[in-house]
DNA sequence: CTTAATACATAAGAGACCAATGTATTAGGG
DNA sequence: CCCTAATACATTGGTCTCTTATGTATTAAG
């Protein structure tokens, strides 16, 4: 019942958010992360996770690394300078997306 | 720059806001209203409002009532009682999901 | 008389995500 | 030792929601 839908258009802001406070993650250690930070109620899907990865690093907002634990190959992602602007835009569009929201739908403000 | 991907699943959880706030409301008020509340930020589009009303509708959640001024027909829509019910669950849902992202994002509660 | 606003509506397509599936390594319990 | 769960990457097909474009018709303003 927490919609998923709401979900939707969020992720590259909390890729790009939690790359901005770490400096580098892996792809697995974000959905650890942000279960961890939900308190299990946020599951990303790799479906979802690793296409959005591959764009951002498309666009040129993430670089990647591959180390290799063991026989097992991490790619660390961070953010280039165009990627840490865009995660202030990002932030910024979001507290604003959530401002209008709270007028529209009047909720109280301190809620 | 106000993205319009996170709007994505909004769109129901408004309309049943404003229709519980107001009794009955017809589409192309609801559009305006938004636009007022949102300080004209917010601007719905046909193509997306009437076949969500239509499928609130078609799921009871709404009903109808056409009202003729002049030569142009209004349709009002009111909340059910399930409407009424749903419209309270979702503002649930919506405020439950600002608070997880406020920790997914690790936003600071007071904004 | 032409444009903008009011008022309804549908159809085609894009975008973002989920579910399912696939490969492979590592750790732990029985 | 073997099986399962966890770790770690990735792709494909499908769904859902909205946008863009289009269509009809009335009313008000310039």
């Amino acid at each position: 019942m927490h919609s998923k839908e709401l979900l939707k258009g969020t992720l590259q802001t909390i890729i790009l958010k939690l790359l901005a406070d770490q400096g580098k993650m892996y792809g697995y250690e974000i959905t650890q992360r942000v279960k961890e930070l939900s308190g299990g109620e946020m599951l990303l899907t790799e479906g979802a996770l690793y296409p959005t990865l591959h764009k951002l690093e498309a666009e040129k907002l993430l670089t990647t690394e591959k180390v290799t634990m063991g026989k097992r190959v991490r790619k660390y992602y961070k953010l280039t300078e165009a990627g840490q602007s865009s995660a202030a835009e990002k932030m910024d569009e979001f507290t604003n997306f959530i401002q209008m929201m709270h007028r529209v739908l009047q909720i109280d403000p301190a809620f």
